[in-house]
DNA sequence: GCCGTTTTCGGCCCGACTGTTTTCAGTCG
């Protein structure tokens, strides 16, 4: 099965073979952009170039000959160009540019007069110390491709959100108490609220940058340090990630925030956007474009804006974007109003308890709710096939039912939904018969097994759980696991338009190892009509701290206030839910 | 290779740091 995911790897692959062969950057450019584009696109593109290819060309970053390419590879499941490209280098070259440090430039340089063809001969001629002969390939450079070659050996790839922003909070804490830092924050894809990460960018406003970095390069955490210069520094730390450091001057705080947060698309965006009004903008602020080469503020120009991120899009005559929404694909637009918030959550509608598989009580995780300013809360323990977890028997579950409401009645102020989360089985069965369903409140339907089946089976067995009149919400709908597995592929759009009109909702699970509807999805749900429903799957009180990341992805994804059923007043909820 | 409220041709963001060099190329973000 040929998906998304391979044709963003076959144009990446293509632009790596373009660069080392030195074509022209803005083609090698266009076809990372192409990667990109196919990586992130919520339709299935192969689908997409064989029903309506006019509407591959249609997409911002795919031209009509990458579009050929597409259309080539979804009938054929070959690509001609990828494949001639790949026979004109040595096939291991590639894995050589992964090298950090190593450029194209590079690698062509030891291709040439070095004979290196894939990490095997390298690391060979490394030992043997023929490299030292060319040019450019001093004592440094040699050493710092063998400690790199080593790292990316045992490095693990890109770090969950869950995972790296907690870190990168204490480490910006850490920052704020050395003398001299006036503010300190992340900036980076963790400020984007990308599901992984590939490294922590952190910011820091003072007037002793040099002092600064000194501590900063100084931490314990700090294994290794890769650049050490007087504004900026970059050290890999013993967990292996690794975390650069700028440091500007106070009064160009915000034009630093915003350069450092990105997207680099969305930075390109705004400078061109800058450009076309005559103006500058580049990490010290945005200036008057005067026409002279050298940098503005090293000529004392002084800028139109600087201090804060809103000056510079109010300067620029753009509405401040949230970092969220700083990726190629939405360009320079406003946000959306009502752009959902964390505060506009009123209620969490997937919770375990030990019946199954939590860590607390029924009443417990109710009085958290409360104490959280919830209105109320769905306890959706899980259903009878879901052995592994501890799943409820019609019997337990009937027992379970009477239990949550009587929880219900003695807590006041918070309403306590007796619900499910059933399993949608392979086939799109239910894994209560409707009569059970029947008595619940509330009904979650999550896939957990068979996530490897055919798109077409998925396609089918969500809209046989989207079609039962009991179900409210799907249920990280996916079932993959970031870094784990990939989780089902449906066609998302027919599903989608299925349950705009069943008026169910898709959820997007909170929990950092899923983030289920992703990022792109929720915008492509919206664009349906469909409803969404932000829930953490809480399996502890903690758990409920992990709504963050659900929230970051549906601003991510677009979602306002009122797509969002998490947030409607209760009255509007209730009305909809017991229909 | 892509794109268009100056353009279907001629552009395509900008600066810090490193290492190897006597003034700069390469890499990175």
């Amino acid at each position: 099965m040929a998906s998304n995911a391979d044709i963003a790897s076959r144009f990446a692959t293509m632009a790596d073979c373009l660069e080392l062969l030195g074509e022209n950057t803005f083609r090698v450019n266009a076809m990372r952009k192409v990667a990109r584009v196919a990586e992130d696109a919520a339709d299935d593109l192969c689908e997409l170039a064989r029903r309506i290819p006019k509407q591959l060309q249609a997409m911002d970053g795919i031209g009509a000959s990458s579009a050929s390419k597409i259309i080539e590879f979804a009938n054929t499941g070959r690509m001609h160009e990828y494949e001639e490209l790949l026979a004109t280098l040595p096939a291991g070259l590639i894995d050589v540019l992964r090298i950090p440090g190593l450029g194209p430039k590079t690698v062509k340089l030891l291709w040439d007069q070095g004979g290196v063809t894939d990490l095997v001969s390298l690391k060979a001629k490394l030992a043997s110390g023929d490299l030292a002969a060319i040019p450019r390939m001093g004592a440094k450079i040699l050493q710092n491709i063998a400690e790199n070659i080593a790292f990316i050996e045992t490095a693990s790839a890109r770090t969950r959100l869950g995972d790296a922003l907690p870190f990168a909070e204490e480490l910006v804490s850490r920052l704020r108490a050395v003398t001299g830092v006036q503010e300190a924050d992340y900036a980076g894809s963790l400020r984007r609220g990308r599901e992984t990460i590939g490294d922590i960018d952190l910011l820091v406003a003072t007037n002793d940058p040099v002092s600064v970095m000194q501590a900063f390069v100084a931490f314990a955490e700090v294994a290794k340090i890769l650049a050490h210069g007087e504004t900026k520094s970059s050290v890999r730390l013993h967990n292996g990630m690794q975390v650069d450091l700028r440091a500007v001057p106070p009064a160009v705080w915000g034009a630093a925030l915003l350069y450092f947060t990105g997207s680099k698309e969305h930075n390109v965006s705004l400078r061109e956007f800058a450009q076309q009004q005559k103006m500058r903008l580049n990490e010290y602020g945005l200036f008057p474009d005067d026409g002279n080469e050298q940098p503005p503020q090293s000529r004392g120009v002084k800028a139109l804006a600087a201090a804060t991120e809103t000056d510079i899009y109010k300067a620029l005559d753009l509405a401040w974007l949230p970092p969220e929404l700083r990726e190629s694909r939405n360009g320079c637009q406003p946000p959306p109003t009502n752009l959902l918030q964390i505060t506009d959550i009123r209620r969490e509608l997937h919770s375990h308890t030990t019946a199954s598989d939590g860590a607390c009580s029924i009443e417990q995780m109710v009085r958290e709710a409360k104490r959280r300013g919830f209105d109320c809360i769905a306890i959706t323990d899980h259903s009878r096939s879901s052995a592994q977890a501890n799943g409820l028997s019609i019997e337990r579950l009937i027992e379970h039912i009477a239990a949550v409401r009587a929880v219900g009645e003695a807590v006041t102020g918070i309403h306590v939904l007796a619900g499910s989360e059933v399993d949608i089985l392979a086939d799109g069965h239910l894994d209560y018969p409707d009569e059970v369903l029947a008595k619940l409140d509330w009904v979650v339907a999550s896939p957990h097994t068979a996530l490897k089946q055919t798109p077409e089976a998925a396609t089918q067995r969500l809209l046989a759980a989207i079609a039962n009149p009991y179900v409210r919400v799907i249920g990280h709908p996916s079932g993959r696991i970031l870094g784990g597995r990939p989780g089902l592929e449906p066609d998302w759009r027919t599903l989608f338009a299925a349950a705009a009109q069943a008026q169910v909702a898709f959820e997007i699970n909170s929990n950092p190892m899923r983030l289920d509807l992703r990022d792109q999805l929720v915008q492509a749900a919206l664009e349906a009509g469909c409803l969404l429903s932000i829930n953490t799957d809480a399996h502890s009180l903690q758990n409920f701290n992990l709504l963050r990341y659900g929230i970051t992805t549906a601003r991510r994804g677009g979602l306002t206030t009122d797509a969002c059923i998490n947030t409607w007043p209760w009255q509007r909820f209730n009305t909809w839910f017991q229909k």
